[in-house]
RNA sequence: AGAGUAAAUUGGAUAGUCGCUUGUAAAAUCUGAAAAGGUUUAUAAGAGGAAAGUCCGGGCUCCAUAGAGUAAGGAUACUUGAUAACGUCAAGCGAGGGUAACCUUAGGGAAAGUGCAACAGAAAAUAACAGCCUAUUAUCUUUUUGAUUAAUAGGCUUAAGGUGAAAAGGUGAGGUAAGAGCUCACCAGCGAUGCAGUGAUGUAUCGGCUGUGUAAACCCUAUCUGGAGCAACACCUUAAAGAGAAAGUAAAAAAGUUACUCGCUAUUUACUUUCAUAGUUCUUUUUGAGUGGCUUGAAAUAUAUAGCAAUAUAUAUUCUAGAUAAAUGACUAUCCACGACAGAACCCGGCUUAUAGAUUUACUUUAAAA
RNA sequence: GUGCCUAUAGCUCAGCAGGAUAGAGCAGUCGCCUCCUAAGCGACCGAUGGGGGUUCGAGUCCCUCUAGGCAUA
């Protein structure tokens, strides 16, 4: 297993916001675009009014461990950039929803490999 | 047992599987000339009492200054001490609150000066208006005494003016033509002296008899103060863009200056424009990537000594996060009080704010019993 | 991360060396005008971000919290 590569520039970021298909959840929206590199990316937001910083970083941890998951039955050169929908309450959120949104949303994009 | 006050400690635990960050080690392996780096394995460590707010103080770095000071601006303000420093802390003083344990307190100066005090009220501070008393004159009544009103002269000022947050020390008694600290008693305030205390201050005596409030209004006095901040700053690499200089190649013509104008000749210098404004070297600026800064420190723990305490000193032991779209999570099982507030980002000392509970120590008060 | 600024009716703004019962425009409600609506005229409604302090008195001065916004590689 080698360690997740996150994005990291803001260009990257507008990039994936602009041009990337766009998948919704009911919890996560997640913006996806592909690439003709080796490797996948993945990008969290998560904005400053939904929590203060231990809520955010304990979703951060989970949306990571969820994508550790599902990494490796994800095609090569995808970009990953995922939002937290704003109308839900942070608390509420746990593994296991994320996890059913996350298989869900890879199963409408295409995105899978057996 | 109920109610309460102060101080301190703690801030879920255990086991298993998978996974994250950093350090160390070297068995293996890959890249490489080497240095080094990557992968794998083993092992050690891995968020807080507030990490938060950014409200103060310092270290550190750069800029400015030969060095030091003054002014302006800003901050602080009872006393003594602690500290690297502070607007912090400790012990006290004064004032206020509480039955009490105890708590709160930006608390210098208003007789250095200026300003402000709306509305109401005669007046918001030398005073005036209004008023009280005495004498004389005039008028009325009357035998006179006397009474009333008006004018003039003199005495008086909180007694009457009931408005205001505040009315010129307060309450009571005496005193007077009328009044007034004019006098007396008690209370409050001011000053001087003695005593106690390092001091703030307390207390006793005496004195004169007070001169409103506001300085978190300007101001005065005393003390402190250069500015910016790790996205500081340093190093390195080369990718992009811009500027300048030098040397060299090639070409062209014009203008200006040497008092002024015109013409000619010669010399020198500088500037501008154009042509292919192309390439080379050097310097420099901005942007981008990377590394350092980065954790051994006014450090922590224990003991002893000094001190009421804050704190200081000595000895011994320990090394205890260092990330960079940013490391502590997920699942399973057991237990209980069923887990609050909350996530390091250069580092320390404080303050302020948020916080489920649990534990310990000292003390006050109420009720009952002995 | 660091350094700063702002907060007044539903919206946009005034207001200050402390004296207020806080004002203006648009919006809203009611009435008049009109056959009806708009426009016009008249009236009404409605606010100092929260909590302390100084002061006789705070929108204004001081402290603290909250919520927005700006600059900076």
């Amino acid at each position: 297993m080698k360690n997740t590569i996150m994005l990291k520039k803001n260009y990257e970021f507008k990039n994936l916001f602009s041009k990337g298909k766009f998948y919704y959840g009911d919890f996560i929206y997640m913006y996806i675009s592909k690439t003709s590199k080796n490797y996948n990316k993945l990008g969290i937001a998560i904005s400053k009014k939904q929590g203060k910083a231990v809520k955010r970083n304990k979703i951060k941890r989970l949306i990571r461990e969820n994508y550790k998951n599902f990494e490796n039955r994800i095609e090569k050169g995808t970009n990953i950039l995922i939002v937290i929908n704003k109308e839900k309450n942070i608390e509420e959120i746990t593994f296991k929803d994320i996890e059913n949104n996350f298989s869900n949303i890879l199963k409408k994009a295409n995105v899978l490999v057996n």
